[in-house]
RNA sequence: CGGGAAGUAGCGCAGCUUGGUUAGCGCGCCUGGUUUGGGACCAGGAGGCCGCGGGUUCGAAUCCCGCCUUCCCGACCA
C-alpha cells in the first residue's frame, strides 16, 4: 500500500505543517486561554532534555539556581525608563486579589531584572561578593498579539540569567561566555542547529540593555529564528535598584548586570529545524525515545528478542522503548516517524532467522541490517553519526540559502527565501525602513570573520537580513 | 490591534444561497472476530447546547446584530 501524506507538505504550505506536526506528535494543544499553551507529555519530554543540556553547561559556567516571585510589584518595572516602555503593552497586570482592590496593582512577570535587581541590591555589599552569578527556570507572561505554539504563547517556559559584576569588561565577558559556552554549544551539539552569532542593532536591543547578542537560526523554509539571546545590562538597572559594591579601596561603585535566556521557543526551532514531510526529525541527544525497537509480529519468539534487544541497549545508555505488536506494523511506523525517533529496529521472524534485525534511519531513510549480538555495540555509533548528519545537513541548507550580496535591493530579494549578508555600511535608517516594510529584519550584525562585534559603531561590519518568527 | 478566512462529534469536512420531521460523510474511538515485514479488514456500536449571547419567525445550523476563539498576512516579541 503506498505510503500517503499525513501531514500538510512543507512545499504546500509551511506553517499548517508544523502546526500539523505540533498536533500529531502529540507535542502540544492551544490553551483554553487565547494564546496559551498546553503541553503535552512528548512535547514536554523533549523541553525536560534542552532544561538537563542547558542546565548543566549553565552550571558549568559558575552560575547558581534560584527562584524569585511571579508577582512584581508594578512600581518596579517603571524603575528603568526603557524597560517599562518595552515591556507595558504586553503586561498582564492583576488588579484584584482576594476579593478586593490592590492598593498597587502587580505585573505578573514578563522577565525579572526588576525584582532580581532589587535583591542583587540587598545581598552585595563588597567586592568580595562579585560576581554574583543568578539562573532561575519560570514561567513568564507576555500577552503577545499574534501567538503560535511554542514559537510565541502568552506563557512561555524559561530560564532566565542574570549576573552582576564589578567592571564592564567583565560583565561583557561572562555575557559572551554564556553566548558561546551555554547556548551556542547546546544549540549547535545538542539541537544540531548551527547559529550565526552576533549583535543586534539599537533598534532590536532588549528594552534597558546597552548591548543584545543574537543566537540565529534558521529554519527549512528559509527563515530566521532568535533561538537564543544574551543582554550586557550596563549599569542601567544597577542605578535603578542601587546595585553598588563596596570597592577595595573603600569606595561605593555601581555594579554592571547582564542577563540572558532561552526558552520553550527552542522546541518550535527544534521542529522547524530539522522537521520534513513525515513528521518531526529529532537529533538523538533531545531525543526522548532514541531508539524505538518495533516487534513485527506480536508472538513470543519475536517479543522475547525485542526485550532483549531493549536491555541490551539500555545497559550501553541508549534511551531507547519496546513498542510490541498491536495494531498495524505500518500504523505503528508512521506514528513512531511523525514523533521524530532517530533510530528503529524492527524485529521480525525472517531477520531472526538470520541472527539479525533491521535497523531504519528517521533522518535519511537508510536501512541495514545488523546482528542482534551487535546492537549495543553498532547503536550508539549510528546515534552518533545521525547527530553529526543532521547538523551538517543544517549546516548546508543554511550555508546555501544564505547570500552575500551588495545593495539592500538584492537583500530584499535573497532574504525571501533565506539570508541576505551585506556590508552594514549600507544600511541607514531609512534603508532598514525599507527592509522592515518589506517584513524583513536586521538578524544580527558581525565582523567578517563571523565573530561578535562588540558594538555596532566597529568598523566593516556585515549585517544579516532575514524574514524571521 | 488593522486586513483576510473560518468555527457543525476527538480530527477533517458537507449541509446554509432559497429557514421546515429523527443534522450527514470520511478518519479516529468502543466491542467481537480475522490480521500485523509501510497508515489492515468484516460486523456491530458510542459520540452533537451546529462557537457564545441576543434578535426576526409558527419554526433557525441556515436570516440579522454583538461577542469570543482559531488560522493566514502585518505591527509587537523569547
Amino acid at each position: 500500500m503506498a505510503t500517503q501524506n499525513v501531514l500538510t507538505p512543507q512545499s504546500e504550505d509551511f506553517p499548517r505543517w508544523y502546526q500539523d506536526v505540533v498536533a500529531k506528535a502529540e507535542m502540544a494543544d492551544n490553551g483554553p486561554v487565547r494564546g496559551t499553551m498546553v503541553i503535552r507529555p512528548y512535547g514536554y519530554a523533549i523541553w525536560e532534555r534542552i532544561q538537563g543540556e542547558i542546565d548543566a553547561r549553565i552550571k558549568e559556567a559558575g552560575a547558581q539556581n534560584a527562584y524569585f516571585p511571579l508577582f512584581i510589584p508594578e512600581s518596579y518595572l517603571s524603575k528603568e525608563a526603557e524597560h517599562v516602555e518595552g515591556f507595558s503593552p504586553e503586561l498582564a497586570v492583576v488588579t484584584h486579589a482576594g476579593g478586593e482592590e490592590l492598593t498597587e496593582p502587580v505585573v505578573v512577570r514578563p522577565t525579572s531584572e526588576t525584582v532580581i535587581g532589587e535583591f542583587m541590591a540587598k545581598w552585595i555589599q563588597s567586592y568580595r561578593d562579585l560576581p554574583l552569578l543568578l539562573n532561575q527556570w519560570a514561567n513568564v507572561v507576555r500577552w503577545e498579539l499574534r501567538p503560535r505554539l511554542f514559537l510565541r504563547s502568552s506563557e512561555f517556559l524559561w530560564q532566565e540569567g542574570h549576573t552582576a559584576h564589578a567592571t564592564l569588561e567583565d560583565a561583557a565577558a561572562y555575557a559572551m561566555k554564556i553566548h558561546t559556552e551555554v547556548y551556542e554549544d547546546f544549540l549547535n551539539e545538542v539541537l544540531a542547529v548551527p547559529t550565526f552569532l552576533g549583535i543586534k542593532p539599537p533598534r532590536e536591543r532588549f528594552a534597558g540593555a546597552r548591548n543584545t547578542m543574537t543566537c540565529e537560526g534558521m529554519m527549512r523554509d528559509g527563515k530566521a529564528l532568535q533561538m537564543a539571546t544574551s543582554h550586557e545590562l550596563g549599569q542601567n538597572f544597577a542605578k535603578a535598584f542601587d546595585i553598588y559594591y563596596q570597592s577595595e579601596e573603600g569606595q561605593a561603585q555601581l555594579c554592571y548586570t547582564t542577563s540572558w535566556g532561552s526558552s520553550t521557543r527552542l522546541v518550535g526551532g527544534l521542529i522547524m529545524a530539522h522537521g520534513d514531510d513525515r513528521g518531526l526529525v529529532l537529533p538523538p541527544r533531545v531525543a526522548p525515545i532514541e531508539v524505538i525497537v518495533i516487534s513485527v509480529r506480536d508472538e513470543p519468539g519475536v517479543n522475547d528478542a525485542c526485550e532483549t534487544v531493549v536491555s541490551q541497549l539500555k545497559a550501553v545508555g541508549v534511551r531507547a522503548q519496546l513498542d510490541r505488536g498491536r495494531g498495524s506494523f505500518g500504523r505503528r511506523v508512521t506514528d513512531w516517524e511523525i514523533k521524530g525517533v532517530p533510530l528503529r529496529v524492527e524485529v521480525g521472524p525472517r531477520d531472526l532467522a538470520e541472527g539479525v534485525v533491521s535497523v531504519v534511519r528517521r533522518d535519511s531513510g537508510d536501512k541495514s541490517t545488523i546482528g542482534v549480538s551487535s546492537v549495543a555495540q553498532e547503536v550508539p555509533a549510528l546515534l552518533a553519526r545521525i547527530q553529526s548528519d543532521l547538523f551538517q545537513r543544517a549546516k548546508d541548507h543554511r550555508d546555501a540559502n544564505t547570500c552575500d550580496v551588495a545593495s539592500v535591493a538584492q537583500a530584499i530579494d535573497v532574504a525571501q527565501t533565506g539570508f541576505a549578508r551585506l556590508s552594514w555600511d549600507l544600511v541607514g535608517d531609512s534603508e532598514e525602513a525599507e527592509l522592515n516594510a518589506q517584513a524583513l529584519t536586521i538578524r544580527c550584525l558581525q565582523r567578517g570573520d563571523g565573530s561578535v562585534p562588540e558594538s555596532e559603531l566597529e568598523p566593516d561590519l556585515l549585517c544579516i537580513v532575514a524574514k524571521a518568527y
